[in-house]
DNA sequence: GTGGATGAG
DNA sequence: GGCTCATCCAC
């Protein structure tokens, strides 16, 4: 790695930013006015998730299902903003939706310009393709293409609210939407219409899709490909061209997971929904020690207070974003030395305010250290435990404990929620896991921009949807029904033109969630930041 | 409950 | 390449 000296001797235009850190036996980070050394500062990633939380918020008031795919990107399903506007530009595609097993037919040229639309970023072609304006086929490209002037709003709106430029990808899957955000920066877009897809693909190789970077790419390449120069020319192509699904499945040692994620991968086809909250399962804090500064058990202990200072304010960040109160129940210590790793963990009970948590945390790390100790003097595998090369303190086991924000206050002002709250945590509805998503053949047609197959499922309470038999959770039952509507809306209606009435309907439909993108839905990834002076709460820094 | 592997950035 | 972080799984 590069120091700073050698970095500005390659690069003397290069401009160093300062990261924010937290000093040894300090609770919280600031921007510091030296060159904070790795021996006794850790580097906070505070900022960014502050930024990227501004972001966030940013892209859920443009579109109705985001997924945060990093601190530094976003997924968006326009699936509903681009069918709302297809039926403003184009209400006569109502007419075509009489049948529902039938291709829509396609606009005429002089409507599609008389509506106006433009294609906004560098449109990828196809080869042989006529210079000038990119063709619009069918409805595929027109979603496309709309989504690519959604993506460009809402990119100059990030730019306008924060500064930040961003590079985005639009097309029909994550994976396509990925691959494309990163073909053209800095702050720019790439759009990739359906029938461009093989070629769009052939400029990347196997392990550049997302969950194939590492091993599994690596073992899948192997066993489909033997280094040809047509391999090599159109490693996806040639997979794509030469393997039929069954055939994947033989060659990949019977992972029928494995292949089809493949099979589909290659194609465009992974059509994964997006999920607009993951809970978060983790929270790690962790540091690395150099040059033996960490010889004995108290030499740790500052360290403790930096861990736990990191820990609570991602915690109180957690709450303030998700609007919840999440309490984690577990706390593990971990520690290297040499070429061993050992870990304890303990159970701690729900504490709802921070400063108390703070304390209990630290208080069982504490034990934990001591824990650990005797571990390794048990241990004769292990030499000795210091130097310290590394620790880290998880916390997990989240519960949820937003049922519980008003009885907090009434028992005690910041007090300690007794074992009531820590064991009915499964039984709180933000508790309850949604069922995850399962969708591999999505349905087809503009209708499919309104179903919704999969909902999730309280133990509690359900109630069982008379037209489908499903059962669908309580908060889900309206929304639930619209489903059934936006199926006869699209599938019943004999030609005629929509009512008053149900225009309404369908415009409220519009508005909910979705979270089952379909064949038919659009993604659109963004990301990568520039740095922009902002002072953050309670949090200081100096003015570089 | 633990240790290690994996994958991303 | 070092480092940070989250998740999964075998034992």
């Amino acid at each position: 790695m590069d120091t700073l000296q050698s970095a500005l001797q390659k690069c003397p235009s290069l401009v160093a930013a300062h990261t924010a850190v937290f000093k040894k036996g300090e609770p919280t980070w600031k921007y510091v006015n030296y060159k904070p050394s790795a021996i006794d500062h850790k580097v906070s990633l505070d900022p960014y998730r502050r930024e990227s939380r501004k972001m966030m918020r940013i892209f859920q008031g443009f579109c109705d299902l985001v997924e945060k795919a990093s601190v530094d990107e976003s997924f968006m399903d326009f699936g509903r903003l681009v069918f709302k506007k297809i039926l403003e530009l184009f209400p006569q595609i109502l007419e075509g939706m009489e049948d529902s097993s039938s291709q829509l037919p396609m606009i005429s040229k002089e409507v599609l310009d008389e509506s106006g639309l433009e294609w906004q970023g560098e449109v990828f072609a196809v080869e042989g393709e006529n210079e000038g304006e990119p063709e619009i086929r069918d409805w595929d490209d027109v979603a496309i293409l709309i989504g690519s002037n959604l993506a460009q709003e809402i990119r100059h709106l990030l730019f306008q609210e924060l500064g930040y430029t961003t590079s985005g990808g639009i097309g029909r899957t994550k994976t396509l939407a990925k691959l494309a955000s990163g073909y053209k920066k800095p702050d720019a877009q790439t759009v990739i219409r359906d029938r461009c897809i093989p070629d769009f693909l052939q400029r990347f190789s196997l392990t550049d899709f997302w969950s194939l970077g590492g091993k599994i790419g690596d073992f899948v390449r192997s066993r489909l490909t033997s280094g040809t120069i047509e391999e090599d020319d159109d490693e996806i192509g040639y997979i794509r061209n030469h393997f039929t699904l069954k055939e994947l499945i033989n060659r990949l040692d019977k992972d029928r997971e494995l292949a089809e994620r493949v099979y589909k991968i290659v194609r465009g086809e992974l059509y994964s929904p997006l999920s607009s909250r993951i809970d978060i399962k983790s929270m790690m804090a962790n540091k690395n020690f150099r040059g033996g500064s960490v010889r004995k058990g108290s030499d740790l202990v500052p360290w403790f207070e930096v861990f736990v200072g990191d820990l609570v304010l991602r915690l109180q960040d957690l709450d303030e974003e998700n609007d919840s109160v999440r309490r984690p129940t577990k706390l593990s210590l971990s520690m290297t030395a040499g070429h061993t790793t050992r870990s304890r963990q303990c159970t701690i009970g729900v504490i709802k305010d921070y400063d108390e948590i703070s304390k209990r945390l630290k208080e069982s790390s504490a034990r934990l250290l001591k824990e650990l100790e005797g571990v390794w003097k048990d241990d004769s595998t292990a030499p000795a435990m210091y130097p310290c090369i590394r620790a880290s303190l998880t916390i997990s086991g989240f519960s949820s404990l937003d049922g519980f924000k008003r009885i907090d206050v009434l028992i005690k002002k910041g007090g300690v929620l007794a074992k009531s709250a820590k064991k009915t945590p499964e039984k709180t509805p933000e508790n309850v896991v949604p069922e995850k998503a399962t969708v591999n053949d999505p349905p087809s047609g503009i209708a499919s921009l309104l179903t919704k197959k999969t909902v999730s499922v309280s133990d509690q309470d359900h109630y069982t949807c008379p037209d489908c038999g499903k059962g669908i959770a309580k908060e889900e039952v309206g929304e639930h029904k619209d489903y059934h509507f936006a199926l006869k809306v699209s599938s019943q209606l004999n030609g005629e033109r929509l009512s008053r009435r149900h225009k309404d309907h369908e415009s409220k439909i519009l508005k909910e969630h979705d979270r089952e993108p379909s064949k038919r839905h659009r993604g659109i990834e963004s990301g990568r930041s520039k740095r922009r002076k902002d002072l953050e709460k309670g949090q200081s820094r100096l003015p570089f």
